[in-house]
DNA sequence: CTATATTTGACAGTATATTGTCAAAATGAC
DNA sequence: GTCATTTTGACAATATACTGTCAAATATAG
C-alpha cells in the first residue's frame, strides 16, 4: 500500500508537529526562565489561568494532552512552591480543585509579558488567513483522531 | 501589552501543537507496537530511512529536533537490538555513520504498512488545500523561530 | 599555519512522562 | 437502589529527554 498524496502531506504534518513541539518547548523554557520556572510549569499555570476557574488534575491533564500522573507530579511540586492552592471540590471528595496563588498568577503574567511580544512578532511575518487555516486544521486532526 | 489578533491565533497554534504532539505519540506507540517497537524508536528508523543514506547521531537529532544525547541513547540501544549498524565516517573520525540493518528496515516497513492506511484515512476527511497550507505554515513558523 | 570556536561522543545528574497497579469515589445502566 | 464501569489519587518502576561537563576531532578566522 502506498501513501496517497494527501496521506503523504498528512505524514509530513505529523513529523513537523513533533519537531515544532520540541522547538517550542525549548523557546518556552527560555521565556519562562525569566520568571524562574520552565515550560512544563508554565503550561500548568496557563491551563488553569486560561480556564478562568479552578480545575482538577485530570482536567488539566486532558487540556494538555498528557497523563494525569505527570500533571499530578508537577502540581504537587508547584503546590509546595506556593504557586497553586488546593481546595475541596463540592462535586468530588477526592479530586481537589486547583487554583493559582497570587504568586502563581503573578509569575504567569510575568511570563506572558515575554511571550506576547514574541508571539506578535512571529505572527507578524505570517499570513493571518494561513494561521487561521492551520489552527482549524490542527483541531480537525485531533477530532478525527478522537473519533477513531 | 496585549496579544494582537494574529498573535493570539499564533498562541493557540502553539498550544494545539503541544497537544497534538502528545496525541500523535500515543497513536504512534500503538501503531509501532505491532512491530515490537515504540514511537521513539520508530522516529529514529524513519529519520534514517527517509534520508535514504547514512546519518550521524547529531544529524538525526537535528532532523528530529531533539538533543543529540537523547538520540545517542536510543541509537545505542537499537544497535544492541540489531536494528542499526555503525560504520566509519570518512569525513569524521568520531562521528560514526548509522544505517538500518535488514531487521531495522523490515520493522520500519512493517510499521509503515500500518501507518499508511491510517494517514490516508485521516487525510481523506480533510481538505487537501488546508493540509498544504498547514504544512507550509508549520515550516514557516520553524524558520521564523530559527531566525531569532 | 595558528589560534579560536564549534562539533562530537561519553558520562553523570536531573527532569519529565508513561505504564501499571490498587483502593476509594463517582458515574451510568438497569 | 444495585451492580458494573469509570474516574481519581497514590505509589512504584521504567522510559525518555535535557543540562552540564570533559576531552578529542573538526571547522573557521586571521
Amino acid at each position: 500500500m502506498k501513501l496517497s498524496p494527501d496521506g503523504n502531506m498528512f505524514t509530513e504534518i505529523v513529523l513537523e508537529t513533533f519537531k515544532l513541539s520540541g522547538l517550542l518547548t525549548t523557546v518556552g523554557d527560555s521565556i519562562a526562565a525569566s520568571a524562574g520556572i520552565n515550560s512544563a510549569r508554565w503550561k500548568i499555570l496557563g491551563a488553569i489561568y486560561l480556564s478562568s476557574h479552578s480545575l482538577t488534575v485530570p482536567q488539566i491533564a486532558r487540556t494538555m494532552g498528557q497523563s494525569r500522573q505527570a500533571v499530578q507530579r508537577l502540581v504537587d511540586i508547584m503546590h509546595k512552591d506556593n504557586l497553586l492552592t488546593f481546595s475541596d471540590n463540592p462535586n468530588h471528595k477526592k479530586a481537589k480543585l486547583i487554583a493559582l496563588t497570587e504568586k502563581g498568577s503573578a509569575i504567569y503574567l510575568k511570563v506572558d509579558e515575554q511571550q506576547i511580544p514574541w508571539a506578535n512578532d512571529l505572527a507578524d511575518n505570517l499570513d493571518a488567513k494561513d494561521l487561521a487555516t492551520t489552527l482549524q486544521t490542527l483541531k480537525k486532526i485531533q477530532q478525527a483522531m478522537d473519533a477513531k
